[in-house]
DNA sequence: ATTTCCATGATTTTCGAAAATATTCTATTG
DNA sequence: CAATAGAATATTTTCGAAAATCATGGAAAT
């Protein structure tokens, strides 16, 4: 059965409760993998995590089995597991990988999207709009929930745009390549972010959103357009 | 030590032995499965696979939750898990989203790949046509284990075809989708296939090796044909 | 000075029992 | 007879100790 918090977002705020302590200890890792509590490459020694998680090694380990598969974490047998470490390479496939699944994704749904399709865009797109605005308001500090909440609309966003692809796959790859992505970001947006371009990404949003709703090809390319700037402002913020 | 390599040509992982009875686990598990010694859909009782594989829950449950990862296991929470089921739907998800990462993964080897990427078509193919003679001269017996043979070598010739493509995170995709189709393609291997339509493979995969090595734009939609025909036979055959 | 070997401590991996939960069966009620 | 509640059973999930393995440091040998 897939995961609902896979499906559902991408944030440690569980809706539901996990009904095993597994599933628990698979969210908390992940969310403070994504966003940054455990460092990029530090070793995850279990004794720590069983203090930090107040758990036993059974569920630990299965969860690190996961986020094994979903790159979040890395291992060699005997030798135990550490955070995945973050590489411009890595970034680079992740992006490139994301725009095929992303782009395949976006042309079925604009062939086979109905009217609850574009609806959601739209409801996205404005409930987007609406916490930028709110983060606007009270710049100058960046604060990790708030922009975390961004990051969920963002993704809810761009999981819209997708949803009519009719591909249980495509969609579970998307998210993955979401969660992955998401751990570059995170640092730049809390960060001070210190030189990055004026970039004006709602205008770009909503550029993808008219596109994908005209139906025209124009909207696989803004959207590669899209993740390829972020992906180079992270890359260039790497030196 | 027992060896699952005698059973196993499935992978190339499967000849090394596992370093851990974690590992082992899940190599045995997956052999089982895609080979159809566990059933689809059929429930994996904890209590059943301890007797079955000779080791306790740990190592199990850590295996299964890879294999979930995977898709070729399925599970509920507090409800165990069970061989993910066979359908129409996944085979043709399957398929689809397999024609995708592996195309674009051939044209970026068209694109980049130098003379080992080529000599490892060549070799791949020719290990391939070699098995196929073999299995042609002792016909009528559909003995499982030069399937699996064959199966190996089937895949080694597709890898090796976008083995230049440079992103690990396609070629996995790949390995995942070829495993999962294997699922698929194993019953009608094995049984004795009536009224499968006649269908010349090694021609296909010729056509497909010839256009790759040209660099030519016919290997991308020879490859989605060779891989829609099989699906389609598979389909037909699940009525 | 460098290497090799072994003891020591740290860490991972595995096990089987215990706890938690689901499922089945039976008895009872409406 | 159908439906329900509760006990009995089956199964999953979790725990902490034990076993296996790796990493470290120091002594002996070259």
């Amino acid at each position: 059965m897939t995961n609902p918090a896979t499906i559902a977002g991408l944030t440690s705020e569980a809706t539901t409760e996990p009904a095993t302590l597994g599933e628990a200890a698979y969210q908390r890792l992940r969310a403070d993998i994504v966003a940054g509590g455990l460092e990029a490459g530090k070793p995850l020694r279990l004794e720590a995590l069983r203090q930090r998680y107040g758990l036993s090694f059974s569920p630990l380990r299965e969860a690190l089995m996961r986020l094994q598969s979903e790159r979040l974490v890395v291992s060699a047998a005997l030798r135990g597991f550490a955070v995945a470490p973050l590489s411009r390479e890595e970034i680079k496939d992740a992006t490139e990988t994301r725009i095929l699944i992303e782009c395949e994704a976006l042309r079925r749904s604009m062939r086979d999207g109905d009217d609850d399709w574009e609806a959601g865009i739209v409801a996205t797109f404005h409930a987007l709009g609406r916490q930028v605005d709110r983060m606007a308001a009270t710049a100058g500090k960046a604060d990790v929930a708030e922009v975390l909440v961004m990051e969920e609309r963002h993704h809810q966003f761009h999981r819209a745009l997708i949803s009519a692809c009719g591909s249980p796959r495509l969609l579970e790859l998307a998210d993955q390549l979401s969660i992955e992505t998401q751990r570059y970001r995170l640092p730049s947006l809390t960060g001070r972010n210190i030189g990055a371009p004026p970039r004006d990404v709602s205008a770009e949003h909503r550029e993808i959103m008219d596109a994908a709703l005209r139906r025209s090809g124009d909207a696989t390319t803004l959207l590669a357009e899209h993740y390829r700037r972020t992906s180079a402002s992270i890359q260039a913020a790497m030196a």
